[in-house]
DNA sequence: TCAAACTTTCAAAAATTATTGAAAGTTTAA
DNA sequence: TTAAACTTTCAATAATTTTTGAAAGTTTGA
């Protein structure tokens, strides 16, 4: 496989992977680009590269900074702003990790929290439903601590723990 | 909060984390219905709670059922089928884990691996692209052993593993 | 075998989500 | 200041995904 082809493929592949997870493809996309570009890119390369407009560019750009895993990057003596993501691929998972947590598993916690909470009427039904959510309390309050402790440890705590879980 | 309110609240909050995990929200919420029903449910009876199609419902259960967290369960002398889910909670997150190494982390791995292995020509370009998808793939492979090992173990396996973590 | 009871399929319609591109906004050098 | 260089916004449009509902298919009891 030629360069340009396997590049082509990585980032094709980058976009379908976050359609999976409700992330747009545009996103995921760029995301890959800037992962594999050893120097920063402007948006006009971005548009160039993956042919889309510079609406879209701008907007995912925006959203991948929010997520923390780009950043801008001035080049000295230049007008264009430059874009770069977050290299260290730890870093990153610890990154996404920490989102995730915030974005999705806390909100998640409290909603579950505060129906599992309900008065316990004696009814089968009643019974059921706060069994089964308080049991997907737990375990949403684990994958959050695994989560946060990806989040905040050192780097390559991910392959550490793996091989500790090995042991 | 009612049992009612409570009961929608949950159903609509597992939806639209559905959508936000690219599974779509009629799955999500005809999941959430079975997990909290202690009795299993028909078609109608899910049509009916969840105000969807006849079409609708049957395709997601479909998809349920091949993700292998609902199943048929038939009732002695009745000609309908019902429907009910995992109720293991544990369990369930056991499936999804394995399902989700199957259906993206594998294919991921391959692709990882093949667009890796090109030829290193000596470019800055090249050498970031080998670096780069070489540090993914190992992400993605010490994600899918850990998912691997959730999916296999007993079914308390990820709060035992949390508590040997915070030692 | 038939026909009632039920489920699945799938083309069309609706809903949602992503993308465009041009106008508005911002920044900076002179 | 001004105006060139650049970025952001957002209404309109396009693409994609989901949902519907009726027709086709299947199963089962008599």
């Amino acid at each position: 496989m030629k360069m340009t082809e396997a590049k082509d493929k990585f980032i094709q592949t980058w976009g379908s992977l976050g359609t999976l997870w409700g992330i747009n493809k545009a996103m995921a996309q760029i995301h890959a680009l800037l992962l594999i570009s050893p120097e920063p890119l402007s948006m006009e390369d971005i548009m160039e590269e993956l042919q889309i407009s510079r609406g879209n560019t701008s907007m995912n750009l925006r959203q991948l900074i929010d997520w923390g895993i780009v950043f801008k990057a001035s080049k000295a003596g230049e007008r264009k702003e430059y874009f770069t993501s977050e290299k260290d691929i730890n870093e990153l998972a610890r990154q996404i990790a920490r989102e995730r947590s915030r974005r999705e598993i806390q909100p998640t916690l409290k909603v579950l929290k505060e129906v599992s909470n309900i008065e316990d009427d004696g009814s089968a039904e009643t019974q059921e439903f706060i069994k089964q959510t308080k049991a997907l309390y737990e375990l949403a309050d684990t994958a959050d601590a695994i989560l946060n402790r990806i989040a905040n440890q050192e780097s390559n705590w991910l392959t550490k723990t793996f091989i500790k879980l090995l042991k």
